[in-house]
DNA sequence: ACTACAATTAAACGATTGCTTAAGCGTTGT
DNA sequence: ACAACGCTTAAGCAATCGTTTAATTGTAGT
C-alpha cells in the first residue's frame, strides 16, 4: 500500500501541477455540486415522459386521457406516471373511477422551456 | 375503414367533448412543441456526462485529465465525449498529442444550474 | 524509420430500460 | 353481491446503453 489508489493515472500529461494532485482534488470536490443531478435528467430523457409532463403543464388529465392523446397502452402510461410520481414531479387526485394527474412543481416547465431554447438554436 | 385509427381509445372518460376529438387533437398539436427535446435530456441523463460537462464549465481539459479526475478508463471518457460532440455541446482543439475539450455552448450550464435548483429543494 | 504516448474506434459483454400481456385492486352502478 | 370500468402492478422480453479489452490513428521525440 505504497500509493494511494486514487492516483491511478496521475501523471498522464502536464495540465496539472507536476508535483501534486491538488488541482485534481479540487476538481473532484466540485463534482459534488452535480452529484445525483443526472437522476432528474434521466427522467426527462424519455420522449414519452417529456410529452406527459408538457401535457400536464397545459391541463390536468386522467391516465386514460394521456394514453389516448399519446396513443399508447394504459399500463405503459401508468408505468411512466409511477416514475414521475416517485420523483415528485407530478401529483394526483382520485375522482370517482378516474385518477387525475397534474404537475407538482412548476420548475419542470422552466427546465423544459430552457431546453427548448437551446434545442431551437441547435437545429 | 369506418373509423379513424387515431380514435382507438376515444371515449374512455368524459374529460373531452363527448361528441368530438377536437380537444384531443389540439393537445396532440401542442406536443410538437417538445418533439425531440428528450434527446438533449437523454445526453444529460448520464452521471458521467453531466460530470464531464460540469468539469468543462470550470476549466478546459484534455481527455486524459478528465479520465484522471473521474477515475475512469480513457476509452470510456472518449466514448462520452464523442456523444457530447455529436450534440454540439463541446468543442475541441488539438495541442500536440493532447486534445483539449471545452463547452461549445454556455446554455448547458444554465440548464444544469436550473436543474440543481430544483434538485436542491427536492431532497 | 522507429518508439512512445494521447486519443479514437470497434467488437463484445453485462446491465438497464420501456413495452406487452396478464393479473390484481379500488370505485361505481345495478 | 356482482359486474363493469379505470388504473396499478408484476413478470417476461426485445432493445438500448455504458463499460471493457484490443486494435488503430495521429503526433512528437530520438
Amino acid at each position: 500500500m505504497a500509493e494511494a489508489p486514487s492516483r491511478a493515472r496521475a501523471d498522464c500529461c502536464d495540465t496539472f501541477d507536476p508535483s501534486s494532485s491538488a488541482a485534481r482534488d479540487a476538481l473532484r470536490d466540485r463534482l459534488l455540486d452535480v452529484a445525483g443531478l443526472s437522476e432528474l435528467f434521466k427522467v426527462l430523457g424519455d420522449e414519452t415522459r417529456t410529452r406527459i409532463l408538457y401535457l400536464l403543464s397545459l391541463k390536468e388529465l386522467c391516465v386514460c386521457d394521456i394514453a389516448d392523446v399519446l396513443e399508447m397502452s394504459l399500463p405503459a402510461v401508468s408505468h411512466h406516471l409511477r416514475l414521475l410520481r416517485a420523483h415528485r414531479l407530478v401529483k394526483y387526485r382520485r375522482e370517482g373511477k378516474q385518477v387525475y394527474y397534474s404537475l407538482d412543481d412548476d420548475h419542470i416547465v422552466g427546465l423544459i422551456s430552457l431546453a427548448q431554447a437551446h434545442f431551437a438554436e441547435e437545429r
